[in-house]
DNA sequence: AACTTAACCGGAGTCGGCTCCGGTTGGCAA
DNA sequence: TTGCCAACCGGAGCCGACTCCGGTTAAGTT
């Protein structure tokens, strides 16, 4: 139904575009995901323009930079559910997230925009909701999790501590919510 | 022991901080919370140094501004434990909350600033810990909620569920939240 | 090789946030 | 009344976000 044309891009563009990725992680660690999109553009031998074309949004470009490590975190999900029982592999996944989160300082934002966003080529939305899926059904079947719930929920309501939570000496409160949390969804 | 000199306002300052408030309530209630900082101060008829140094954040300035409503939902919670048994009181409140958050558009980040604020003249996270202390013990009183909560943390929850649910086709998401946090205080 | 054009490029320009400091004045003391 | 100064005022100026569009070019066509 939707124009999916994925046309590859010109030469040039891709080239502009990997670059671009490249200074923005260096420029994101060095100084959060709050650094000057103008300087990221200048560094990466391209006008502001071709930045914003690429990436519309500031949260658009953090999610791209990013995507890969969240990515390898929601693979890890399944391999937690088999060692672990259903409650403390979803305990470790979400601190995990936590901690990942919390080390890319100011990656907040990004994450609400991620989180809320309609747009479905935040592909990245999906891959954390299969991953809480996959955590809540081990528990739905060793009948320690209430069934009938909604991953997206939960994955909201991880989202939430972490936005209120994000800063440095919070950690304590990220990962007591987080047991409020789980607890809200034991039977 | 800190220095609470708060020798009052020479009097044309005085006048300029409520020309200030009433402007930018106007502002707010028109534009939502991101309305231009310049207009308001010209409006006001003073100049943008001048709002800055009453105000230095644009969250300062939202607190102000709402800090009232926030503190008449804050003394409405002994009335609700009065009248239901409190987890529904606790519920309730919670709701009212979320619908207050939701109405002033743009308020999320405000609230992240006044929750997360190490400043205490952000009084009203004060009053909204102790709306929700009170909650809490009468739960625990009932022996229905768990003792031991701090308030502060159920608090920094309804945070979190706010600012990742404050849209406007949220409301449900936010409510089913909530169930899960009193869900995760309950005995 | 020459031509065509969709796609791409870049930066000038606009806008709002925020700072900084030279000028102004309310209110008190003498 | 007069003089003084702490407190206050305001906007010029800087910075970063984001838009817009005229010029450029990769890559396909003949």
């Amino acid at each position: 139904m939707s124009s999916q044309q994925v046309r590859p891009l010109r030469a040039d563009a891709q080239q502009n575009y990997e670059r671009l990725l490249a200074v923005a992680a260096r420029a994101f660690t060095r100084e959060g995901a709050g650094a000057s999109l103008k300087t990221i553009a200048q560094e990466a031998g391209v006008g502001i323009g071709t930045l914003y074309r690429r990436f519309p949004t500031r949260e658009t470009l953090v999610e791209a930079v990013y995507r890969n490590e969240v990515a390898r975190l929601c693979t890890a999900a399944p391999a937690l559910v088999a060692e672990s029982p259903p409650v403390d592999a979803l305990r470790t996944w979400m601190e995990q997230f936590i901690d990942f989160m919390a080390a890319k300082h100011g990656m907040a934002d990004a994450l609400r925009a991620v989180l809320v966003s309609e747009d479905e080529r935040m592909h990245t939305r999906g891959l954390l909701r299969d991953a809480l899926a996959t955590l809540l059904d081990a528990g739905v079947a060793d009948g320690v999790i209430r069934p009938g719930l909604d991953p997206y929920d939960l994955l909201m309501g991880l989202g939430g501590i972490t936005l209120i939570a994000e800063g440095p000496g919070q950690r304590d409160l990220a990962l007591r919510l987080v047991d409020l949390l789980i607890n809200g969804v034991r039977l």
